[in-house]
This record gives structure tokens, C-alpha cells and sequence, in this order.
DNA sequence: CATGAATGAGGGTTCATTCAT
DNA sequence: CATGAATGAACCCTCATTCAT
């Protein structure tokens, strides 16, 4: 069982061939290239921050030039953008799905959330470095933070916020521990994000990685039972 | 009650040089350059990220020219890796210091620990700055990148190990919470490094900072309690 | 009778890419660039110095900007260099030309070589440059130190060596002259390194430079016969 | 028998301390420094070259501070100028002392001359770094350039052209041989000159000198028998 | 005299962006 | 569509020079 478990949905890669049927190879090539560059930029981004990042390396990582780029973007910020789009779309789509799903219980949808959670921040190699890209440069582009704030961070939120009241109406959660939790929902959440830099830290270094099917279920149980011994 | 109500401990700036009596104003000018050239670097670095800072402007902050920043500091590297080890230093005494605290039970000095992450992390604007900066920066820096992880992230596990250890000896900890958590220190502190993101991303839109105490508090009481009605 | 009576070989520009047929005007300026750059680098470099030359001067003096340099040459050292090599490898030639000679007698090729070194040293302003340079700025990049020591310099001694030994082979040249020149083979060059020096000397003084010709008679009768009257 | 066999005369060194008898040592420390900072700059200039040795690698050689030497010279051109100066001075009275030997024969002046040449500019590794220096340089700084033709360079044409006219009036050499080296006199000093470029570039490279009493006799032999056989 | 902190004018180098081909 | 030569605006860093101490 590798780290990777958790890729269990939609993994298309960015640049999806987009299953042209008769189409010509250049008219394949041509639809393909947006999401190939797009990918590329990822990597650089992640790789060297925004700053530092080269548009040349970009376009080489894919094969083509520095011009091609400009065909299929106004500017690296706007590739940026477009970038952090791509990965945050997915994102806001699997929180919508959650809270679509009339669940039963509490207990029952917060495992769905955290299992979300930790497959979209902690799964894999990619997710983990869009976080720390998101964290690490988001704030210096506005409309992004914005956009990254209103869109994912409240959605997530309001859901989590939903979560706890639904366990409160079945009874399984406390009712004072979830009124005292609504002006800090996000604490649900930390411990997976905690994971994702712990995980970025520790392969950076090039040491192994923790057992993170572990840590999820470390996760879960802390959340519902606390460390208190129950009298 | 401001946000910044944690500033309870030495908060001196990082510049001026203690105590100048009878030197001219010259020295004490030279002796306090260093600090203030720091102070200013902090300034730039946070709000434009290492690569995108520009050394003329940190000279200007503090009325130099670029060209005085070479008399104390070899390059822009070496300056950012110097500021980093002014902020980090105070972090590592501070949980030195808890570890010295042969204290009581482990809700006391869990407490003390939070206190102290909540303090350094999100108390006041400098430290989550701090805290986004060597996320989104540290990690081009090997160097500090490991640093980081030996002097203050793996010292912090290792003390939040003890804290849940002897929550267990004294009979306030349940053994198995303990023993689940052993792999996953870090979930302890994970609402403390949430807050501080989100307090970054909330204060960069431009919205107002929620209710930090009360945040604190419901992490320490989830920390506690979980969620679960006790059966 | 013009100073630069020498000119009888190929005096190519080093720019200029031969032939240019229904290539547009870009492939043309293309092909011609690295030439071009590099005989704009040669007259800087000469005129100022390796350390003083500015590339920005490079640049203008053929009406393009620094940063085109930057696609050609990886940096101003490396264009130094090219620049020197592109200035050696002619000599060199003319240094293999000459040993492939199977000439006659030993007074017929020690007057080929004098006519090269007379004519690569001393025949144009743009050659005495070279000499001067080389000599000012090699040391300075070991590099070429030893590429112009063992590609040019020991050639020329062996060169030397080998036309002596002719000329005593042939009973031209007196044995024990030719032994004792074994160790200093370059004191036969030298007075066209000398004469490099007069005039760039000289005209960098403004004065009018005196008579090659005449020079290089002399540098051969004084090679031939000495000073002495014969006994 | 080493390779400074030619420090026959004064080789005081530029900062005598000028055997001051009962001042005190801070006096005598004053009365060097000029001295003291001419040698350090020397040996930055030839190590460096003019443009790129640096005010404060001089400095330190000996000790001081860079603002010290702006105590004792306008800058750093100046300095420069200053340093040929103390180099050249003795070689230009190294002349005159000859010019004043009503000595005997032709052959007899010209060794003597030789000799001078030889120790002046081969003699060792300084004089050898300072003609190299002198070549490389010495044009950008027209002033010297003209002073070093007039005083030196004019001179010594002067001087060998009275020496080869003394050989022919007592009957040593050729007239035919004396009157073709009227416009190239210099061509009896080249092998010398010769001779300290290829030892530079020799220990530049870092293999061992050649013998140079030897070359300096091969030159003699040269100069005065040539390479023919006698007829 | 001597120091060394500070200045400020560059120069080498990088790179996003443009545009003729 | 794609290329890649060319631009030009920065930015880091150096260092001769100044001057308060």
C-alpha cells in the first residue's frame, strides 16, 4: 500500500487529450496544449516559486519555446492564475459533492470530509505542493486570495460548520463543543494541513515519509474522542 | 482587547544594541545596524517573498543605501538566512524553556504548550508572517529548511511527546489517544498553524481578525474533549 | 607604401557569414551576430582592457543591446575568450602552413617564418592589439595561458628548433650557434615582438610609425649575420 | 647559482625605513608608508591589473585601512602613476650610469648594456611582473606612456645606437650591419624583452625557468656572430 | 594620523515580453 | 501556430571615494 492511496477519483492529468476522435494530431496537439503548459507551470511554480520560476524552463519542460507560451496566455501572472485555477476547481467541486450528499450522520460525514480533506492536501506528491504554492504566494496576488477565500476556505467552512450541527441534531456530538467550535471551524481541518507541510518538510529533507493512513486515522480519533480519560 | 494581547514576554525589537551610554552616536548607529537592517529585511521579505524583495528597498526602510547592506551582510542570502535565525532563535528558547517546566499534570503543560504556539504563531502579525514566510520560502533553502527541522519542528514533537506522556502517568490522558497520537505529534499543534494562515489570509482581504482568545480556547477544548457526547 | 603592407593572406572579417544566398535578412543578421559581437568585443577589450571594457559599449558599437550578447556568449569572460581563440586559430594555421613546408634551405624558411610573425605581430594595427593584449590579460584567464603556451607558443619553438636544424643540416647555419640557441629558440622572434611593442607604443602616441619593411630587413640580416665583422 | 644572480646593485626595497636614528617609530612608520603602499600596490597591480585590483586587498597587505592610503595619494590613478614612477626611476639612472661609461670597446658596452637589459627586466619575478605590467597598462594612462618613451625607451635607443657606432668606430662591427639597424635599434634588446614574457607566462603556468644566464649568452652570441657559417 | 561606515555610480546578468519570420 | 532573436528594465553586487570620529 503506497502512499498514493488516496488517489481514488478523478485524476485526469491537466492536459487530457480530450478524446479527439478524428481529428488531426496538430488539432490534438493544439487542444492539448493549454492544460501541458498549465502542468508545466505547476511543476516550475512549485518547484521555485513564483519569482523565481522561468518561463523558458516551463516551455522547455514541454518542448516548445518561450513565444508558444504568450499563444495561449496573456502573461505568467495570468498563467499563474489559470494554474492555481486548474488545481482549485477540482477542490471546490469535491466540496460541493459533500455537501450535496444528504448523509446520515455526524460522525459519518466528517469521515467523508476528512477523507477529502486528506486526499486533496496530504494523497500525493502534487497535491501537497499546490497547498504549500497556494500558502506561499497566494497572499501576494489579491484577486486570487480572494477568489481562494470566498470560493473554497468559506464553502469549507460553512460545510464543516454544517457537519458538527447535523452530529449535534443526531445526537452523537456535544452540543457545547460545537457551539464553541463555530468561531474556529477550521481546527477541524488543521491536522491535515499540518500533515501536508509535515510531509513537504520531510521529503524535502529526503527522509520517508510517516505512515499517512495512520495519521488520518490519528486524526479522526482525536477529533471525536479528545485526550481526556472519560470519568 | 486588541489582537495582540499575547505580547506578553520580551517583545524588544530586534535592533537597538541593549544598553549605549557614552559611545557617540556613530557607534551606537553601527552597533544597532545590523538589527535594523534584519527588522527592515523581515519587512520586505514577508511582503514580497525572497525572490520579488529588492535590497534597495530594504535600505531605503530604514534611511541606508543598498550598498550599506554589503558592510554587514555578504549578500541577499546570507541576510535572509540571518533573519530567519533572529526570529527562530527566540521560538527554540521558548520551548527550551518549557521543557525545563517540571510541571505538574499534562493538562497544565499542554496548556503551557499551547499558549506558547499560539503565542509565536499567531499572537501578532510579525510571527504569522513569519510562520507564511519560511512555508512558502524555507524550503528553497536546504540549509535553513533542515535547521528548521532539527532545532525547532523535531524538538517540538518530542516535547509534545513527553506532555501526552505524562497526561498518561498522572491518569489524565486516555493510553490510547496517546499512543495513536505517537505518530502524529504535530496534530496537536495543527489549529495553532491553521489560526495563523487564516488570520494571514483574512487580514490580506482585508476583513477583520475573528476573536483569536476564543479560538484558543476551542482548540484546547477539542485538544480535551473531542466532539463526541460522552456515553 | 602603406603600413599595412602585409595584408597578403586572407584578411577575412570575422564576421560575415561567407556566403548569404536567398536566406531573409534575420537568418543572414543571425549567422553574422556571433562574428560580429566578438570583433566589437576585440576593439573594446583592446582599447580598454578586459576589466574596464563595458559590454554595453560591445553592444552598441554594433547597434544592438546588452542583453543580445547574452544569447550568443554566456558572460563577458567567455566572449573574452572566444574572442581570443577566434584570433589564435589563424595563427596557429599559419604556424602548421609553415611546418608543412618541406622547404629548402634553412635561410628560406627562417625567412618564411619571419615574414608570418612579421606579418601576424606587426603587419596591421588590429594584430599588434592582439599581441598587446594577449600579453596584458592572458595571465589573467589561465585558461588561455596555457591553450596560447602550448598551442602556439611551443609550436613556434619546435618550428624554430626544426628550421635551424636544417639550416645546419645544409651546412647554411654555424653547429654551435644552433646549439647554443637550443635553450632560447624565441630570441629569434623576438625582435618582431619588439617591434609589436614600438609601434603600438608609437602610435598610441601619435607619432608616425617608422618603416616595417626596413625592420624586418634588419631583424633578418642581424638574425643572419650578427653584429661582428668578419675575421 | 639561482635565478636572481642579477641583483648586483641597489635592491633596496621601496620602503627602506630610511635609517632613522633616534625619531621615534611612529615617525619612521610615517616616513614608509609611501613606500610600504607602493610595494602592496604593485603587487595588486601586477597580480590584477589596473582596473581590477581593489584599494582594499592593497590596504591590507600591509596592514592599514583603505582610508589611510588616501592619506598619502589622490587616488587611486594616482597611485598607480606613482608606483611605475618608483619602478622606472632607478631603471632610467640604470641608463645614464652606462651612457656615462666612456667605456672601451663596442663589445665591451654592448655586454654591459645587455647586462643591464637582462637584470632590469628578467632579473627577477618583480622586474619581469612590472614590464608586463608596463606593456599591458601603460597605454591607458597616456601619461605614462609618454613619459616611459621619453625618458626610457628614446633613451635607450639613443644609447644602443651609441654603443653600435663605437663598435664600428673601433673597427668590431659590420657598417653595413650598423647602419641597417639605425631604424630598429631595438632589435638588440628584444630576446630580453623576450625572455621575461616567456618566464612570466612559464611560471604563470607553473613549470620551472629555463636557464637564464644561458639565454642571456645566446643572445650575446647571436647579437654579435649571427647564424651563418663564416664564408 | 588612521579608521571604517557610508555613499553612489556603475557594470554584469537575468528574464518577461515583443515581433519579424 | 510556432520560433527565437532582440529588447529593456531591473536587480545584485562591487568599489573608489568621502568624512565623521
Amino acid at each position: 500500500m503506497t502512499q498514493e492511496v488516496f488517489l481514488t477519483r478523478d485524476e485526469r492529468p491537466l492536459s487530457e487529450p480530450a478524446e479527439a476522435a478524428g481529428v488531426g494530431i496538430r488539432q490534438r496537439q493544439k487542444a492539448a496544449r493549454p492544460g501541458q503548459i498549465i502542468e508545466a507551470a505547476f511543476a516550475e511554480f512549485a518547484e521555485k516559486g513564483y519569482a523565481a520560476a522561468r518561463l523558458e524552463d516551463v516551455a522547455r519542460r514541454i518542448g516548445i519555446t518561450k513565444g508558444t507560451i504568450y499563444h495561449y496566455f496573456p502573461g505568467k501572472e495570468d498563467l499563474f492564475k489559470a494554474m492555481v485555477m486548474a488545481h482549485l476547481l477540482p477542490l471546490i467541486d469535491g466540496l460541493k459533492a459533500i455537501a450535496g450528499d444528504e448523509g446520515t450522520g455526524g460522525v459519518t460525514l466528517l469521515r467523508l470530509l476528512l477523507e477529502r480533506a486528506w486526499h486533496d492536501m496530504v494523497g500525493n506528491e502534487k497535491s501537497r505542493e499546490f497547498v504549500r504554492l497556494l500558502v506561499g504566494e497566494a497572499s501576494r496576488v489579491p484577486e486570487l486570495a480572494q477568489f481562494f477565500q470566498r470560493e473554497l476556505t468559506s464553502r469549507a467552512e460553512e460545510l464543516i460548520a454544517a457537519v458538527i450541527e447535523r452530529g449535534v441534531a443526531t445526537g452523537e456530538f456535544h452540543a457545547e463543543a460545537a457551539k464553541r467550535l463555530a468561531g474556529f471551524p477550521d481546527a477541524i481541518m488543521a491536522p491535515a494541513v499540518m500533515a501536508c507541510f509535515q510531509a513537504v518538510l520531510i521529503s524535502g529533507a529526503g527522509m520517508p515519509l510517516p505512515d499517512i493512513v495512520a495519521m488520518k486515522e490519528a486524526h479522526l480519533h482525536l477529533l471525536l474522542n479528545g485526550l481526556l480519560v472519560r470519568p
